[in-house]
DNA sequence: GGATGAATGTCGCCC
DNA sequence: GGGCGACGTTCATCC
């Protein structure tokens, strides 16, 4: 359902009755406003507005993969007409943030029911970490799996093992590139070990490293180990997708 | 500029002209696959296609605000008719990745020129940083600001000062809650300044802290001050905006 | 609801 | 382009 250059009061019944069914876009110009924990504002301008059955409420530009202006998932949004204008208000509760839109003219209103799918994705660091235990020579000879997921002081390692020697291995498991960040998380799960008593070493699985995270690796005692996160995880699913 | 139920062919020439000037949506019933670092596919269902100037393409569905597939700004977009269907293939060259949207329905296509403005945003960290330095006393009395965003081996303080015995005061902020993430970062700076020979303190300045950032804070020997972010920050600028 | 960490994160800044 | 960290991050998972 789509009408083009609805008057305000038509425009703002589309969009309350569209919004509990799917998805309702509205095409106009607009000035927005963003109050909450921080706050912005938009000067009239012609914008993309979707409001969707589950609260949320985006404001999208020409540029950038995010929304200019938004409100989450669970905010409550409704249309109404204010002096003679049609406005979108949304709501969110915790922490409190209103979004108003407020149009100065409407272009377009539409009003669908999409789909709800759920998304399989292959080739997350979970699939690389499950690859890891059904083949750990992948890491090193002799290692035996522990636990996966292992609770922590605070957080969890990826994978603990035992080496051939029977100390304990921490292993930490980046997909892409891993960064400082991660050598600091591996280096504070093994300390965690050891401080209990253990003998305990960390390795860090990852496709590549950054410099600066391989320096600190060094001075950590810590070890690198490089995997190619497609040939162990989407290298079939890839072939079958791509055209 | 907006088509219901276009043929294939219309809807692609449509999509062609649109995504140089402005904005164009498709809704349709489509098969969305993505190649890349990952993989995934989504069956068929009606979906919102949003493809921008900048090469975003966006893939969304009745709930979340983020899409469910995507590719960034930077992506070439083209759309095109295969054995009779309309296709809208993406392609990012770095890191190379793939989205193709195949519909086996167009509801319809719209194209518009949006907006593309400088968003101002107010209250974010850096303005709570730009406060605390205009007002150090609201750390603690006798600080004397020696610099902000200051680099360290890896990264930056976000306020260096001294305090009245003239150690250093490396001040990590956050705007909300601060996690043990935040205290992780503030020891590393620290230590950053002792292992240079300086005498050096380190004071997390938050809106909150996390109970167990909260004991890492204590165990590292750093102080906690709590913020009123907003108070300092956004007030004004929410009260002119609210309604 | 809090805690924790991943994400195809995205985005901006600085070198 | 890489490094680094914030983001009104969002999101899933576990407790």
């Amino acid at each position: 359902m789509y009408v083009a250059s609805p008057p305000p009061s038509e425009a703002a019944g589309l969009i309350n009755a569209g919004k509990k069914r799917g998805l309702v876009v509205v095409v106009g110009v607009c000035e927005v406003s963003y109050s909450g924990r921080a706050a912005a504002s938009l000067g009239p301008g012609r914008r993309l507005v979707i409001i969707k059955r589950d609260g949320t409420l985006l404001v999208h530009e020409a540029e950038k993969a995010q929304p200019r202006i938004w409100n989450p998932p669970g905010s409550s949004t409704a249309a109404y007409v204010e002096e003679g204008r049609l406005v979108v208000k949304s709501v969110r509760q915790r922490p409190f943030e209103i979004v108003r839109v407020v149009f100065h003219a409407v272009d377009f209103v539409a009003a669908f029911e999409v789909s709800s799918t759920d998304l399989v994705l292959v080739g997350t660091e979970k699939d690389l970490v499950e690859a890891l235990v059904r083949n750990p020579s992948f890491i090193e000879e002799g290692l035996e799996i522990v636990g996966v997921e292992v609770p922590v002081e605070a957080g969890h390692v990826d994978i603990l093992a035992r080496d051939k020697e029977g100390r304990y291995v921490v292993i930490e498991v980046k997909r892409d590139l891993a960064t400082h960040e991660a050598v600091f998380q591996l280096a504070r799960y093994v300390e965690t070990y050891k401080r209990k008593g253990h003998a305990a070493r960390g390795v860090l699985v990852a496709g590549d490293i950054s410099a600066s995270a391989y320096e600190y690796l060094k001075r950590f005692g810590l070890q690198f180990v490089k995997v190619n996160p497609r040939e162990l995880t989407v290298a079939t699913y890839k072939s079958t997708t791509e055209k």
